[in-house]
DNA sequence: AGACACTACATGCACATGCATCCAATGCAA
DNA sequence: TTGCATTGGATGCATGTGCATGTAGTGTCT
């Protein structure tokens, strides 16, 4: 039985440990600062950047499926992120014509309005949390 | 009104994206490996880990602030941790005598097993994980 | 000794998450 | 068309988390 990890196993468990590190500094500042000022969670923005990302001014939206891939969260978490932002009026949710199970999501005013404030804040924890070193 | 990332902030953007995936990947994994097969968390396994490191055979244990800095996690939440891996016979907590505010976190015998046991398989999704570009 | 601030940990509560499940819409086969 | 599997998304439920607070023990100052 191994009792000790091989260099290669050791160099593994670094790599994670400061990955979690990193994350957790950064996720918790995040939360923090966008909860405080702009009533804004980490995924939250997330969405909304990919919102801003995917669609132009006009745009319908994108489709609740699109968003997936960029908040790692479970389908049934990312629909209630969406009903929250929905409740807060930062986008809307209309049905998708071309497949009616499919939900149109997209950015009112509002929530351009306030993606647009946020960003500042968020790039500024960035720059401030991954630079570090432990 | 900066409408556009500087290089700068598109870099740690980037950076922040693939560790927030790394992150999800591995996190997700080994709560679903461990869980299923050792019935830990990721967390508890750190614990558990920091408590294999903390301590020799015969030792007395740690204090749980000891553990906090290793699991990123409130204090709250680590006081709950310690009562599952308690309730799970992996752990025990006893006073401690130097000062009776602090509790001493050791390893049962079972804790010790079930870490020896687990020890491989987070290896080894570490070494799935973390590898993988996107 | 007595009062008071502080520390170490536990706990009530609100909330976000994942899993399983449900429901409606779609697509495909007979 | 009818029947049935599949997909997109919503929801009930159990659980884990952070925040605020509670409780007990410690240290200090007078």
């Amino acid at each position: 039985m191994a009792e000790l990890d091989s260099p290669e196993e050791a160099g593994l468990v670094a790599q994670w440990r400061d990955l979690l590190a990193r994350h957790a500094r950064t996720a918790c500042l995040l939360d923090r600062e966008l909860g405080e000022k702009h009533g804004l969670g980490m995924s939250e923005f997330e969405v909304l950047e990919r919102l801003v990302e995917g669609c132009e001014s006009g745009d319908k939206g994108l489709r609740v499926q699109e968003l997936a891939p960029t908040v790692h969260l479970s389908q049934s978490a990312l629909s209630r992120l969406i009903g929250r932002l929905e409740k807060a009026g930062l986008v809307t949710r209309a049905m998708c014509a071309a497949d009616r199970r499919g939900i149109q999501v997209a950015l009112t005013e509002e929530g351009r309005r306030c993606y647009a404030e946020a960003r500042a804040l968020h790039r500024e924890v960035l720059s401030l949390t991954l630079a570090e070193e432990p």
